[in-house]
DNA sequence: CATGAATGAGCGTTCATTCAT
DNA sequence: AATGAATGAACGCTCATTCAT
């Protein structure tokens, strides 16, 4: 039983390590392009030895890769878990947007990975993501239709182009994490959740009274 | 006479041998990261050796921020007539939003490279790009805050916020560029230029009968 | 304490590595001129990959001006050890002609180095030694000139120009190196040292008996 | 008739591009090392295209060469001439230093070309110099030494080594050229003629009275 | 003769990756 | 497990040289 104690702290050790690593390059891939960073600057920054990073990464390509799934899994299961809520269409539809306002309000520096990632994947055709990175985003996509479906069942959104409506509630929201992300201080994210929602249900018209 | 047309055909070859370069540039940097794609590649993909490149572009900088200035140009140009519409605001919008995907119809392949310059930019304020394509991208927000504030003058738009607004439309429009560059084939851009403007002015909501 | 033992072994052993790097690097450049000499020859001159000189110096250029120092330093050192002698200045001055022709003996590979890396030195105004390099080349000079003024406090030169007298004594301890290091083998050069001592200080004329 | 002296008005003409080559690289090359000068550049210099250059050179080194010989033949032609002085060995030896003396004072610009060309000739062994420079180098330290023989018949100088002492006449010369050629604004040269003189002859000692 | 566009070999430098300790 | 020295392939860039016009 001590061993399996002394192993299982062992792993626990190894595993906290890894997320050291996992921390300390995503906090460069941030502010810099992947080619930009090196696998040099990754290891002065956790405070081990390049050589070291090797032996938890086969190679700087699975360590990138490792955090846009990470991130990826957890910006999934957080706007899943808001999809769960008690009340109708739009209550959930906030929900959802606060969760994706708050994720992104905690991991500003993960925007730009995700950003980038996401364009790079499209672009060469899955060739570099693993299978796992890729299956995320698309379940990401198929999250959000089934969010629309779902206001559209309930009578609330309009009957035309579920992928339409997607489309826009991506786009808005790319755009507010966009300027919070890079633009000069501004409001919290999160709170302008309501902003959002109200824009992408009603539009930029002005209501009539 | 002769000598002056010999000149003139020169340093039109000339010329066109320098937008030979950035198309076959633009091409590899729309498939491929800025570090991913070598002078040596472009240089093949031309047909010309990689030295002869550099008689053209003072170095790799300068051929990828030649491509993005005189692609963000020929965009700003472009909305820029479309604004000059008779019409009233909404009409102009339209306009806009056709010029807006026109142009990325024709220039699919420039969409990646502006995305992602776009935001380096951004992020690594300025250092990057040349004063002029920084200006380009100034001028691009300015004139949809312009357009902006046209609609509310009119009574069209919402009176609060037209950042907010400015975000919502960017946002739109750059996830219907985002799909039509990289998703599957699908209908024609300009095509869905209507449902852009319909869902950016009316929302996603069911319209009241 | 075997651990203490281990570190600095590892010191010791990085600090011989870089000596043997530039020793091969001095080697080449005493040959060739400094454009000439490509870094893969001088790896290939110590046995190295060429990636691994650049973990000793930070580029080319260190690395010559490392040599530069290194081996100013210790001509420097030699001859100010040899200006502490005893005797009167004539003893000294023999002591110091001694000091620098027993240090270019040694270091016959590097008179090529020193001579040419002067000349560019002087030519372009500093812009390309280190300060250091700089201060080494006029405390050399400094040098000279205290000896001579010695010599003349003591009544035994003459009275006008001391700068003269220090273009004399150089010239003429150049001369003498760059015979025996350039010529067809001769007597070892300290042996000439009495020789220049006389020159220098009697000039060539026959003297009156 | 007219043919003929068109084609040497045609030659002559040549050969006057020719020297303006030769011209503007020689002040190139006296500012910079061989390899930091272009042929761009020389041929900016002279208002030629880089093609051109290369019909009147082979190559980059017979270009330098070329310099290097012309310069040479004009310094042994001068020197040369001022030893058929009609006076005793001294008035001959002032002579040949004044004239070398006014080489350098007009060509202050080549010497540091001939200064360094002196050292790789030496070092590698007649590889790179066409034996005609060969030739002339070694033509100027026959001049030399037929002139110690010179002072030697007649009594003036000593009897031992003459080697030694077209070293010391030669250490003395360049080390005045040098300090005039790169130190700071100094007296001309050719006004130091008389002491540099003094110095070879009577040394550096204190007259008796 | 003169041009200057084109070439391509070659250099300095970087950096992901390996491996002996 | 951790290190960090060593590697070597690869890249951006330069420039002497050629050649069609």
């Amino acid at each position: 039983m001590e061993t399996r104690f002394r192993v299982s702290r062992k792993a626990l050790e190894k595993e906290a390590r890894k997320q050291d690593i996992l921390d300390a390059a995503a906090r460069l891939f941030s502010q810099r392009d992947f080619h930009e960073v090196t696998v040099d600057q990754i290891a002065a920054e956790v405070g081990l030895s390049k050589g070291t990073v090797y032996l938890y990464f086969r190679n700087k390509d699975d360590l990138f890769h490792a955090i846009v799934v990470q991130k990826g899994q957890s910006l999934l299961r957080k706007t899943r878990e808001s999809l769960q809520c008690a009340g109708d269409f739009v209550d959930c539809l906030r929900e959802f947007v606060r969760a994706h306002c708050g994720f992104f309000e905690e991991n500003v520096t993960y925007f730009r990975i995700t950003h980038s990632e996401k364009t790079r994947m499209t672009a060469e055709g899955k060739h570099r993501l693993h299978d796992y990175a890729d299956q995320l985003f698309h379940a990401h996509l198929a999250m959000l239709m089934e969010l629309v479906e779902r206001g559209r069942s309930e009578g609330v959104l309009r009957e035309e182009g579920s992928l339409a409506l997607v489309k826009a509630l991506r786009g808005i929201l790319t755009a507010y994490v966009f300027h919070y992300a890079f633009g000069q201080s501004e409001t919290p994210l999160s709170e302008q959740a309501e902003e959002i929602v109200d824009l992408f249900l009603n539009g930029a018209k002005r209501q009539a009274p």
